[in-house]
RNA sequence: GGGCAGGUACUCAAGCGGUCAACGAGGGCAGACUGUAAAUCUGCUGGCUACGCCUUCGGAGGUUCGAAUCCUUCCCUGCCCA
C-alpha cells in the first residue's frame, strides 16, 4: 500500500474544515502510517434514530470520502446501541428509544444513502452494540471514572441547561463517555464530525488516553445551515434537502434559502474551489453577477450531485415553467375519486392535499386554491369530476385528480 | 426526608371561577410584492356532520349552575435545606 506524501494528504484532508486538531499529531500519524503501509484508521459516528441523510451530512461524508481515496480505512460507527436507549425520560424528541431492528433497518438506509457519496465497497460498518453491550456495570462505572462533572460540564449546552435550571439526567453524561469508548474499542487514529460534535470528540481522546491508547485527532467539518438561513439544516425542522429528495423538490428547496447562503452553499454543498468562490463573491458585489442566476446554478449543481445533469436540467426548466411562467409541472401524481362530483374541500382532504378539512377551508377562503388554474371562489364549491381537472394547493402542491 | 417555585396548543409564554379554543411572540400556512427567495405588508393557524357541536390547559378524582383557573391526590421538573 503506497499513500501520496504527507504534504499532499494534508492539503486534500485541510480542505472545507474549520479544526484538525491536533495538526502535529495528524502529520504524525499520517507519516508513521506511510513509512509503516498501515492505512489510518477514521472514525465517523452516526445516529441511526434518524436515517435521512442531507446535503448538510455530506459535508462531513465528502470528507470521509476523500480519506477512502487516499487510502485510509473509514469505519463507519452506527449508534445502535445508545439509540435503542433513547432518552428515557421522555424530555427529547430527538432521542426515541428504537428497537434493535429498527436500528438495523435504519442503518442499512443511511449507508445506502451515503453509498451516493462514499465508496461503500470500502466501507467498514460496525455497530457499536458490539462491544457496549458486552460491558458490565463495573466497566460503565471505570469508565465514568476517568472523566469528571466538571469536565462534561464544559460542554456549552449542559453548561447552559445547569445554569438555566433545566434538567440533565445522568445518562446524558455517559453519552460522550460511550462515543469516546467506541474509538477506544477501534482504535481511531481520527474521528470526523460536525463542530457540534467537537467537545464529544475531545472527550474521545482523553479516554482513549486513559485507556492507554495513543489519542484520536479530531477533524470537524461546518455545520450547513438549512434552507431557513438560520437554522442548522435538520430534517425536524424541515428546512433540509435530502439526498433522497427528487430532482425538482431538491432544486425547489435550493431555490428557496436566502441569499446571505449563497457562498457557504456553493463551498458546502457545492464543494466549489476557493479560486471559483472568490470569482462568484466578486461578481455578486459588483453587481456582474444576479444573484438568482447564482442560486439556479448552485441549486442545478446540487441536483445533479444526485442524481445526474439530465434531471438537472429537467430541473431547471421547470422551475422556470412553474415558477417563473407560473404554469403547472409535467409529471403530476393522479388520483381518481370514483365519483362525479366533490366538494372542493372535500377533494382536498380525500386527496391528501390538506391534513384537515378546516384546513381546507382556510386554503380556499386565502384564494390559495385552484382548479384548472381558476382560483376556487368559495368553500361551498362542488368540483364536476368527469373530466379530468388539475388541482393546485398553494404554489407547491398539485394533483391531478379524475373521476 | 422537608420547604419553595413550576408543569398551558409546534415552541416560548399570558391567563388565576363564566365574556377561554384560551392574550402575545416565534414558527408554519395563504395572499400581495419580488429575482424564486429573503425582507416587508395583510390574513389564517384544535377538530367536526360548522351561525352549532366535540376534544384540549401534567394524570385521576372532587367542589360549583359553570373550572385552564378552587380543593384532594398522584406523576414530573428546578431551586433551597437536611
Amino acid at each position: 500500500m503506497t499513500f501520496p506524501s504527507v504534504h499532499e494528504q494534508l492539503e486534500i484532508i485541510k480542505q472545507h474544515v474549520v479544526d484538525l486538531l491536533p495538526e502535529d499529531d495528524v502529520v504524525r500519524k499520517l507519516e508513521r502510517s506511510r513509512t509503516t503501509s498501515t492505512p489510518l484508521v477514521i472514525k465517523l459516528g452516526l445516529d441511526p434514530s434518524r436515517p435521512d441523510i442531507h446535503i448538510g451530512h455530506a459535508v462531513v461524508l465528502t470528507k470521509l470520502r476523500q480519506f477512502q481515496d487516499l487510502g485510509h480505512r473509514v469505519v463507519l460507527i452506527i449508534g445502535d446501541f445508545t439509540a435503542t436507549i433513547g432518552d428515557p425520560t421522555g424530555k427529547s424528541k430527538t432521542r426515541p428509544a428504537l428497537t434493535l431492528e429498527e436500528t438495523r433497518e435504519n442503518g442499512r438506509t443511511y449507508i445506502e444513502q451515503a453509498a451516493k457519496i462514499l465508496d461503500a465497497s470500502k466501507l467498514e460498518v460496525r455497530s457499536n452494540s458490539e462491544w457496549l453491550n458486552a460491558l458490565t456495570f463495573k466497566d460503565v462505572v471505570n469508565l465514568s471514572a476517568k472523566y469528571t462533572v466538571a469536565q462534561l460540564l464544559e460542554r456549552d449546552d449542559f453548561t447552559k441547561r445547569f445554569r438555566g435550571g433545566e434538567p440533565i439526567s445522568v445518562h446524558e453524561f455517559l453519552y460522550p463517555l460511550s462515543q469516546a469508548y467506541d474509538s477506544v474499542a477501534i482504535r481511531a487514529d481520527i474521528e470526523l464530525g460536525g463542530t457540534d460534535q467537537k467537545f464529544n470528540l475531545l472527550v474521545g481522546r482523553e479516554i482513549m488516553k486513559a485507556y492507554g491508547l495513543e489519542p484520536q485527532c479530531i477533524l470537524t467539518t461546518p455545520i450547513l445551515e438549512g434552507t431557513d438561513g438560520v437554522e442548522k439544516m435538520s430534517k425536524s425542522l424541515d428546512n433540509y434537502i435530502g439526498v433522497t429528495h427528487s430532482p425538482r423538490d431538491m432544486f425547489g428547496r435550493t431555490m428557496s434559502i436566502p441569499d446571505t447562503l449563497l457562498l457557504r452553499y456553493l463551498q458546502y454543498a457545492c464543494f466549489a474551489s476557493s479560486e471559483e468562490i472568490s470569482s462568484v463573491a466578486e461578481g455578486l458585489s459588483n453587481g456582474t453577477l444576479h444573484p438568482r442566476n447564482v442560486k439556479v446554478d448552485i441549486a442545478r449543481r446540487i441536483v445533479k450531485k444526485y442524481h445526474g445533469s439530465d434531471a438537472a436540467q429537467a430541473a431547471v426548466e421547470e422551475f422556470e415553467r412553474v415558477f417563473v411562467k407560473k404554469d403547472i409541472p409535467d409529471d403530476i401524481e393522479s388520483m381518481s375519486l370514483g365519483v362525479d362530483t366533490m366538494a372542493i374541500v372535500d377533494l382536498l382532504a380525500a386527496t391528501g392535499m390538506v391534513a384537515t378539512k378546516s384546513e381546507g377551508r382556510r386554503l380556499v377562503q386565502q384564494g390559495g386554491v385552484q382548479v384548472d388554474g381558476v382560483k376556487v371562489p368559495s368553500i361551498d364549491d362542488v368540483i364536476d369530476l368527469t373530466s379530468p381537472r388539475i388541482l393546485r394547493a398553494g404554489k407547491l402542491r398539485f394533483k391531478r385528480v379524475s373521476r
